[in-house]
Order: C-alpha cells, then structure tokens, then sequence
DNA sequence: CCAAATTAAAAT
DNA sequence: TTTTAATTTGGT
C-alpha cells in the first residue's frame, strides 16, 4: 500500500509532528526532508516533512491535507535532519522549533518565488558569490594586509599538487596567482595532522594571535577540498564583523572556488542565495557566525570554529545553542576533523585537550618574523590616581604614540557616556523604571538609556526627587572617554567603536577601514575592537577599567576577563615594529595589580591560567567538571516566578537520580521591562543522567500548564 | 447592554 | 507560539 501520511515538523512549541494526509495520487509523495505547504489552525504555514508512513495514530476526520510540496528545493539530508534531531532533543525543544529557523525566513515563505529566484541565479554562472561579497567594502578589504602577512610568498610544499587538482574549471584562463604564505613547521604539523586525519578527528590549535592559525584552515581546507570535487569546508566567526575580512581572505586565496557567507547581517534574498549555494554543494567554502552550524552543506568534510571559545557562539535567546558544541558534534557525526582555534580556549576545550579527548596542536611563536609579543605592564591605580579614567602613565604612552605617528587603542568595555547619573543633594540615581538597572546617559543624544528594556527619556533638567539641578554623571563609559581624550590631545584624530557608533549597516566596517588606513590616531573601543582586526600601526593598547569582573558572583567571569584581555593585548605590535617605533605595549589601569589573573596576564601564560582556575573549578564542583541546566521562569511578580520554580523543583525531586535541583533564585537583574525573573540551577556529574532527569522534568513541567513563562537551558553560560 | 479585557483551549 | 472563542469586567 502506498504511503499517505506525512508527519511534518512544524515551527511551534507543541512538542509533536503533525500528520497530513497526501491525497495527491497522481503527485509523487514528498519524500523525508522535504518543505511542504499545510493549514495549520486558522494559518497556512510552512512544514518539514519529518517521516512517511502508511498509517496514522489519529482519527481520519482530524486529518488535513498537506497542500503543496516545494519540490524545486533537493530534500535536506538524513544527516542534517538527525543533526536538528539531536539540538532538539540536548535543548530540549521540538524537532519544528529548531529546524524550520534554521532555514532562511524566505524558504519558509509560502510563495517560491524567492526560491526560484535564488535557483535561477545559483546555475547560470559557475562564480557565484554573494552581491555583498562583490561590493566595495570587501575589494578594500582584500588590499589590507592580510591577517598574518609574511615577507615571501613562497610555494609550500604541499601545493604544488593541490593547487592542480584544484583549478577544475576550464573557464578560467589563468588566474592570478594567490599570495600564499609558506608554512613554519608548528604549523606545517598541524595541517599534517588535519588532513591525515580519519574519522572524527577533534583538533584544539592552540597558539597566540599572530601565530598563523588561519594559514592552518586555509591550508587544512585546500588539501581536503582538493580530495573530491563535492567537499566542502565550513568555518565559523564569532561575529558577523569579522566575516567580511575572512572572506576577502578565503576569496583571494581560493579565486576560483564558490565561497558563501551565511550570517544574520545578510539581506534575506543573499541570506537564501547563499544558503542555498551551500545546501546544493555548489559552494565550496561555507564563512558565517553561530547560525551557520546548522546550515545545509551535503559535502562537509572539514569544520572549522576560529577563536572557538567566544562567548558569541552562544545563541542567546530562543534555542540557546552552542555552536561550537553542535559544531563538534557535527564533526563526530561526519567522521570528520574539526579544528577548534584560539589563544584562549574555553576551560571545557582545555580539559578535553588535558585528557586527551581533542589533540591539541601549538603554534607557539608569531608568524611574523620580527614581531614580539607586546609586553604588558600594570599600572597601579592606587599610586597613579587617573584624572578623568586616565592613569598619568597611560597619559604619556599616548602621547609617545601621537608624537611618532603610531596608533593607539583604549579598551573599555562599557557604551554610553556615564553608566548612571546622581543627585549629590539627595542621592536620587538614575534608574530605569523598568527594570532593577540603572539608566545610562547617553551624550550624542542627550538621553537617558537603558541597555536592558530600551526605555529612553530625555535627561532630567534637575533630579525628580528635589530638584536639584545639578545631576552628576557618575563613571565613564566609551563617550566620555572619547570627550576627555579629545580635550586631552586636541590635535589628535580620536574614533570612537562601540554598538552605537557602529548601529547603521556598514558603519562598522568603514570605521575599520579608516583605523587601517591611518586616519585615526587613538582608538576608543568596546570589545567590538578586540576581535580580530589586525592593526599594522597600532603599538599601544591601554585597558581602562576591567577589575570590576575579578569580583564577579559569574564564576565565568575571569575566564572572559582573560580571554578578552589576552584577545585586545594580541592587537599592538602585530606585524612588527618599524625603525625607530615605540615597542608594543599593553598598559592595564588597576586596583590589584597583584592578583593572580594579571599575573598570568603579563606573562602571557594561558596554561598557567587554566591550570589554576581548573583546579578551582574542580574543587568548587564547577563546570567543565560537573554538567549544568538552567530553568527560568518570568512573571508579574517575584513570588509567581518563585512559586513557580518551587513547584517545578518539587515535580522534579521524584526523578533526580544523580542530579542536584538547587533553590529558586531571582536574577541578579532581576526585573527587565516590567518582569521579575528568577531561576533555578539543576546539575550533575554525569550529563546522561542529566539529560535523561531534564527529559522527564521537561515532560512533567509541559503537562503543568502554567500561567508563568519559562524556559530551560542547557550548558548556561551566564548564571 | 455592548465592548473591551482577560482567560482558556486548540492546533494533525 | 498564534488564533479564536468564551467569559468576566466595566462603564453606561
């Protein structure tokens, strides 16, 4: 008998597929990984056929039928299906809620226009790059030094029969040969072990900025995409900023390969064109942030997750997946190398490098021949009092900078011009009405802001409690520091990068571009400046007010503290220093010159951090040594949210074989836009009986139909 | 008495 | 989650 019913996974929190009759004799059946159009209550929604069958558990009478097959599209594979299958069940969400946002929103669309469009255009010409890709930002992007440039171009060893397997296509007459950079032997050894790989082959490159890992991907992804003309490479970004100068990279050492970006910056019809490059195969190298690990790619044979322990692999709402985990699981699933990179890794990559789990291969020196590592010096604020955020130390390094022409970097993560502002009179303080936060002032605007709600006012003339009309602003944030150091150095050319100066679409690049080009003496920046961008010129970072994060009730804290620090230090001095040029040189303002973070710091001793805070983490039963769930809950009031938890720890203690349910606790922010949150820790040393207590505590907890929303997640980064 | 606001229930 | 129907509330 023929199969008539689909069950179709649909994008909505019922944790069910839903079965469809096809009643279309003389249509073919759509087959498993297919999108089909289905009614759906009073709407017609897009759906994703999970499974085929003959029969169904449901009465004939509730049965619809499914309406429309979009079958210009290849059906997804088994291997992406069972990849979608597995973020479900680890989050513990429908099947529905993961995979159909996974595709780009104009797949989903119920007209296949778009689709027709992006197929049209996909086959015609064999060079099929994004409009994006091709526009002007990315050509003066590839004029920039590359990442780690090197003096000679040499031929590697391993070249010669790459490169000619890898000019396939005849329509090229002859290309420009690619500027590539021979290999060090740290390096040469880690692509060697990359591509001997067999089987699913975890990789933790472990070396400094500047030490050459992109020249290991580069080279790692021409080897194994020269084995079969369907391979295909994927390589992650922590952020959508730094994909342009990767792909500007990977364009000009591949020139005659499809390449694609997929990130959230894109257009929806480039986010489909490209998407669909990559699900086709016809794109051979896949660039793009976090959402890119759940793209289509039939041909996968490498994966690549650059800086892999940036917090940004995190999704932060909605399905709360890490990237690089299912980018590992990705690679075990395929049997294939995934190489994780970074000079910082995550204490969980770290310690399955330690064990023995991932292999971990060091790139211990620069690349770059006549670089050295910056040296970074404490500045002791209890013996040099800042004026205006500014140590006199500090001081004198800038203007050493601007007097021989070079640039210089402050890094303070913190936006706005002043985090609060104060009655001195009456002690009124600027909070948001909101939320348990304080309103940030905003001088640009004039305004009053706060991060967490977006709730804007103008700043009061004088303070709503007494009317003084002499309000402080309190601390300093990028802006203020901007204003101080443009009273400071009035010649000086200051630039300001942080998510406001930066909000406009393309904003942020031209910013880096004109760091790059020289027209900016002293840059002002948030993390945003931290990540990735190579400055040639700049030898001086100085980092303005990073101890608040020692005292962190976040055990995670320090670790982002190092990480970052370690991240904006690897920026002064990259490329060398010229004749007669200040040595690069990182300036840390602080209370505790002495604690023991900063102590590694300067020694730049990652292992020597992670052994010590390992050993903390480990007695203190912190992760990576014990496994971890978060339940939140958000509701009017406190007490609902609280109750709420409390009855959901209740439903749970009858299951917790192994597995610990701490207190309901409020967030330490813990109203945000009119809603009190709260949540509850769950945790366990083993992760299988954490799953296996998280399943039926999630099945329990949806029977219970409550009034509070709530949601669960898995391996929480933040607590 | 109607209409807005809140609650409950259903979705194949 | 979204959508709709059912019920309560509130002002007349």
């Amino acid at each position: 008998m023929k199969p008539l019913f689909l069950q179709i996974a649909l994008d909505t929190p019922l944790d069910a597929l839903f079965d469809y009759a096809w009643p279309y004799n003389d249509l073919p059946v759509p087959e498993v990984g297919s999108l089909v159009v289905v009614p759906f209550g009073r709407r017609e929604v897009m759906g994703l056929v999970a499974a085929v069958s003959s029969t169904s558990a449901l009465p004939a009478e509730k049965i619809r039928s499914a309406l429309a097959a979009r079958t210009e599209l290849q059906a997804l594979g088994e291997r992406w299906l069972s990849l979608c299958a597995f973020a479900a069940e680890y989050y513990h969400r429908p099947l529905g809620e993961v995979a159909l946002p996974a595709l780009p929103k104009q797949l989903r669309s119920l007209k296949p226009g778009p689709l027709l469009k992006a197929l049209k255009k996909l086959d015609p010409q064999p060079d099929q790059r994004s409009a994006r890709a091709r526009r002007k930002p990315q050509a003066a992007a590839l004029e920039e030094p590359l990442e780690e440039p090197l003096e000679e171009p040499l031929e590697g060893p391993l070249e010669e029969p790459v490169q000619a397997a890898a000019d396939l296509s005849p329509v090229v007459v002859s290309p420009p040969p690619p500027h590539r950079p021979a290999l060090n032997a740290a390096q040469a050894e880690a692509v060697d072990e990359v591509t001997a790989a067999t089987g699913f082959t975890p990789v933790l490159l472990f070396g400094v900025t500047g030490s050459g890992k992109t020249e290991v991907y580069l080279h790692a992804a021409r080897e194994i995409l020269a084995r079969s003309p369907h391979a295909q490479v994927l390589m992650l970004v922590p952020e959508i900023n730094l994909t342009p100068q990767l792909l500007a990279h990977v364009q000009a050492r591949f020139p005659d390969m499809a390449i694609a970006a997929l990130h959230s910056g894109l257009a929806e019809g480039e986010r489909l064109q490209n998407w669909v490059a990559a699900h086709t195969g016809k794109a051979r190298i896949v660039v793009g942030t976090r959402l890119a690990v759940l793209a289509s790619m039939p041909g996968l044979a490498l994966l690549i997750v650059d800086e892999e322990h940036d917090p940004s692999y995190k999704q932060q709402d909605g399905l709360r997946y890490s990237a690089r985990d299912l980018g590992v699981w990705r690679a075990h699933q395929l049997g294939i190398p995934v190489v994780l990179g970074s000079a910082t890794p995550s204490l969980e990559t770290w310690q399955h490098a330690e064990v023995g789990r991932y292999r971990r291969l060091a790139l211990a020196a620069r690349a770059v021949p006549d670089a050295v590592l910056p040296a970074v010096r404490l500045i002791d604020l209890e013996r040099d009092k800042p004026q205006q955020g500014l140590s006199s130390l500090l001081v004198s390094a800038l203007q050493r900078r601007l007097e021989s022409k070079e640039q210089s970097l402050l890094f303070l993560n913190r936006r706005g011009y002043a985090p609060v502002i104060n009655c001195d009179a009456c002690g009124w303080v600027s909070n948001c009405e909101r939320c348990t936060a304080f309103m940030v002032l905003h001088k640009p605007e004039q305004r009053l802001r706060c991060h967490h709600c977006s709730l804007e006012i103008r700043i009061p003339r004088s303070c709503p409690t007494c009317g003084n009309i002499d309000l402080q602003p309190m601390g300093r944030g990028t802006q203020r520091i901007e204003e101080h150091l443009q009273a400071l150095f009035p010649q000086a050319r200051i630039l300001r990068i942080d998510a406001d100066s930066t909000r406009r679409k393309g904003a942020a690049q031209a910013a880096f571009d004109s760091v790059h080009q020289g027209d900016v003496d002293i840059l002002v920046g948030t993390q945003m400046v931290a990540k990735g961008h190579d400055f040639r010129n700049l030898t001086l970072v100085g980092v303005l007010n990073p101890d608040t994060a020692l005292f962190s009730h976040d055990y995670r804290a320090s670790e982002r503290l190092f990480a970052q620090l370690m991240q904006v230090a690897g920026r002064a001095g990259r490329a060398g220093q010229k004749q007669g040029g200040n040595p690069g040189e990182v300036l840390v303002q602080t209370r505790y010159p002495r604690h023991p973070l900063y102590a590694s710091l300067s020694a730049q001793d990652y292992a020597g951090f992670a052994a010590v805070t390992l050993a903390e983490r480990a007695s203190a039963g912190l992760p990576p040594f014990v496994h971890q769930a978060l339940l939140r809950a958000e509701a009017k009031s406190m007490d609902l949210a609280l109750e709420f938890l409390a009855s959901a720890a209740a439903l749970g203690s009858g299951r917790a074989d192994a597995v610990a349910v701490h207190d309901p606790i409020p967030m330490a922010i813990s109203r945000v836009a009119n809603v009190e949150r709260a949540q509850m820790l769950v945790e366990s040393t083993s992760r299988p009986a954490l799953q296996a207590f998280l399943r039926s505590w999630m099945q329990a907890l949806r029977a219970m139909k409550s009034r509070v929303r709530w949601s669960l997640e898995v391996d929480p980064m933040e607590i």
